[in-house]
DNA sequence: TCCTACACTAGACAGAGTCTAAGTCAAGAT
DNA sequence: ATCTTGACTTAGACTCTGTCTAGTGTAGGA
């Protein structure tokens, strides 16, 4: 995630130390953590970091890119590090757990024209829901 | 709408004067209000039906298969009829307007089995996403 | 080292949805 | 037609998620 570090700084941005707490925060694959959840995380690390500058950080890398907004549930939006390659979720309906799937071809080549009504359409958001493996056995 | 009704009452549903006056506010296309915009729609015809009967109403048609759950903004959940025809959404990114769109083949079908990590896929959910023809002009 | 524009904090506020306790009424029973 | 009763409705408190503001702190250039 320094990466992202040296990409900040090179848009200007001050290197602070919440910033950097919640970049680390977000490292990983098939991370998918609420702002709540990424403000426990980094208040651990950071006992006095604000929710406030939770919520700023992530709109922040949300508004260049860097992070991805999800709503697979309705409720808390989830913030997804995984932003340079294009990909779909799935989603157990009972637990939970989200996985980072890869489409094959393009999705949005799935809408044929005549159902298009006039729109310029430019993306598209794909999200399977069912049963886990721990789930399905449960 | 009478048919919904009438499948109400065979489920042994009370007939009240609140869940008429929801159902009614719920008939036509491309309908996809907010549990408030019901509630204020309803209100217009009953004036003092409260709001937690409609979320009370709506979660009932949801979960009796009646009414579908969108969420196409990570705003307010907005509930949808047409639960009786398989569809997907189009949203325009700046008014918010919603149109169905009926898929050609089975989305599930996109999704290869390498890509289903022992998951049991059951249902996909897919939100295009652009501009409507009275917002690309403008 | 100093300066200051940018960033951070605490807490108030707002929107969406849930829950509870008390009152009301649809519809079956008499 | 009236009674009875449990399902239904209501107002409002409460929770969760997210936004905003006024005051304080600090990163990083001069
Ligand atoms: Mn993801
Ligand atoms: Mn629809
Ligand atoms: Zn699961
Ligand atoms: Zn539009």
């Amino acid at each position: 995630m320094s990466d992202l570090l040296q990409r900040l700084r090179g848009r200007g941005w001050r290197l602070t130390a919440q910033r950097r707490v919640v970049a680390e925060v977000l490292d990983g694959d098939h991370v998918h953590l609420t702002a709540d959840e990424v403000h426990a995380r980094a208040a651990a690390r950071l006992p006095e970091i604000s929710r406030a500058t939770v919520y700023n950080t992530l709109g922040e890398l949300v508004s260049i890119g860097e992070v991805i907004e999800v709503s697979t549930d309705g409720r808390a939006k989830r913030y997804d590090p995984n932003a340079h390659r294009p990909h779909q979720h799935l989603v157990c309906s009972r637990c939970g757990t989200i996985r980072d799937v890869h489409p094959s071809g393009d999705p949005l080549a799935h809408l044929p024209s005549s159902e298009r009504f006039g729109f310029t359409v430019s993306e598209v958001e794909v999200t399977y829901r069912g049963l886990c493996p721990n789930c399905a056995t449960a």
